[in-house]
DNA sequence: GGTGGAAGCGCC
DNA sequence: AAAGGGCGCTTCCACC
């Protein structure tokens, strides 16, 4: 018999998308059907009591100093408003993308570059008013009071109404492919400038733990691309590996820049990312983004047959399913509209690993808590995809620490060994 | 008064 | 035409 939270997670596992869940009897025969009743009993219903307790849990904040970093934000968006409304010539409402469009546009007369969106405006977001800094002082100023913004009306005002700790809810049926999401507040997305405010309580010490480039691992492992798997082996710079290998240069030529471009790289590929997204990412014209991108294949071989494999079983069952038979289905992969198609062929190529990662954690967190769930010293507090942040008694945390590491390190043994990295302060900023 | 799509942007 | 995967939250705005 499934509870009506277990019944939810098994229709989840079985179509994400799908409009109306089935009845008890009908979801398990067709969990066990599709092969998912494995990814359920193993995965997703232990971790259930796993998530209850960390949202109990909560993360501690420190209102005083909410406070004052909420005040500060204020003083900056009232003056960039007064500054940004003299140089429009008048007031309009800054957060309206309509009157902002209009504004520069318009009335300030900026050369709109590329097409306007669905909406017929010219599309005022930071990557766009990157492109016009030099045109007129207002830009800067814009991206400012935006970013001002954001952080105060997302996370510093809505943060200020907690007393004490924080519990968030995690999402088992939040993301498609497989991934836990957070909400209310969500606590995966705070900003590097607001994670000061979270903080351990009088002896206790926040420990983070986080799967050190575990995509990437995943991907050699899953490719079976032995230049990949032998530079995880020998702890290598990835990326500078990468840069070397696309350019054809020793490691020790590879400059700054050529790292940070392959370090794009990287990660583009484990979202199937075009020559297009390339080239606007790094500033290189689409030719040579073009000839980066066919000199990483070149140079890992066997990624680009995975990647093809991958597709091409997508298309044959209209799904893709990671190593351990989650599946994501893709109701666009034979679509024919082009634009539909690619977009599901990427998701082909990032689930698997995405997916994988996921259970990692998963089991990971699954795997802590049974070591952890007696121990008062020890309290799990979050998961935001590939870290794991926990509160420990000041006087055992250094040995606790490292016992946690070592689970996370040998709760998943593939080809490619996982690495964790440990940081221990007194608040999220100093992690 | 509520709702839902767009636009925008924070994180991994 | 656009063309990087996965999320949640806020604001504006059109609409009922």
């Amino acid at each position: 018999m499934l509870t009506i939270d277990e019944l939810k997670i098994v229709n989840f596992l079985l179509d994400p998308d799908a409009p109306k869940e089935l009845p008890q009897k009908e979801a398990s025969a067709q969990l066990e059907k599709l092969g998912l009743t494995k990814v359920f009993l193993e995965i997703e219903k232990p971790l259930m009591p796993v998530l209850e307790e960390m949202s109990n849990n909560g993360i501690l904040i420190d209102q005083k100093r909410l406070v004052v970093l909420k005040k500060k934000n204020e003083g900056k968006i009232k003056e960039l408003e007064k500054e940004i409304y003299k140089l429009a010539g008048g007031e309009f409402n800054l957060n309206s993308p309509k009157q902002m469009s209009e504004v520069l546009f318009k009335k300030l007369g900026l050369k709109a570059r590329g097409a306007p969106t669905k909406s017929g405006l010219q599309s005022t977001k930071a990557s766009k008013l990157e492109e016009l800094k030099g045109e007129h002082e207002i830009i800067d100023l814009i991206l400012d009071y935006r970013e001002v913004f954001k952080i105060n009306s997302t996370y510093l005002e809505p943060l200020s109404h907690f007393k004490g700790r924080v519990h968030t809810t995690f999402l088992q049926t939040g993301a498609a492919t497989g991934r836990l999401s957070s909400v209310n507040p969500n606590l995966q997305n705070i900003p590097d400038s607001v994670k000061e405010v979270f903080l351990a309580e009088e002896g206790f010490k926040l420990v983070s733990l986080d799967y050190s480039q575990i995509e990437l691992r995943i991907l050699a492992v899953l490719s079976e691309d032995e230049n990949l798997i032998e530079a995880f082996k020998n702890d290598l710079d990835i990326h500078r590996l990468t840069a070397s290998q696309v350019l054809g240069v020793s490691l020790e030529k590879v400059t700054e820049e050529e790292r940070r471009f392959a370090k794009t790289l990287n990660f583009g590929v484990i979202y199937g990312m075009g020559a297009t997204a390339f080239a606007r990412n790094t500033g290189l014209k689409r030719v040579e983004a073009e000839k980066f991108i066919e000199n990483y294949f070149k140079g890992f071989p066997k990624i680009k047959k995975f990647q093809e494999g991958l597709v091409e079983e997508a298309r044959k069952n209209g799904y893709i399913r990671n190593l351990n038979g989650r599946i994501r289905w893709l109701k666009f992969i034979n679509n024919e509209n082009g634009f539909l198609r690619a977009g599901a062929e990427r998701e082909a190529i990032n689930a698997p690993i995405q997916g994988l990662a996921a259970d990692i954690m998963k089991l990971a967190l699954i795997a802590v808590h049974h070591e952890c769930k007696k121990d008062h010293d020890v309290r799990m507090l979050l998961t935001i995809h590939d870290e794991l942040l926990l509160e420990i008694k000041e006087e055992r945390v250094e040995k606790i620490a490292k016992i946690i590491k070592q689970t996370m390190e040998n709760v998943y043994p593939m080809g490619v060994k996982l690495k964790v990295g440990m940081s221990i302060g007194d608040r999220w900023s100093d992690l």
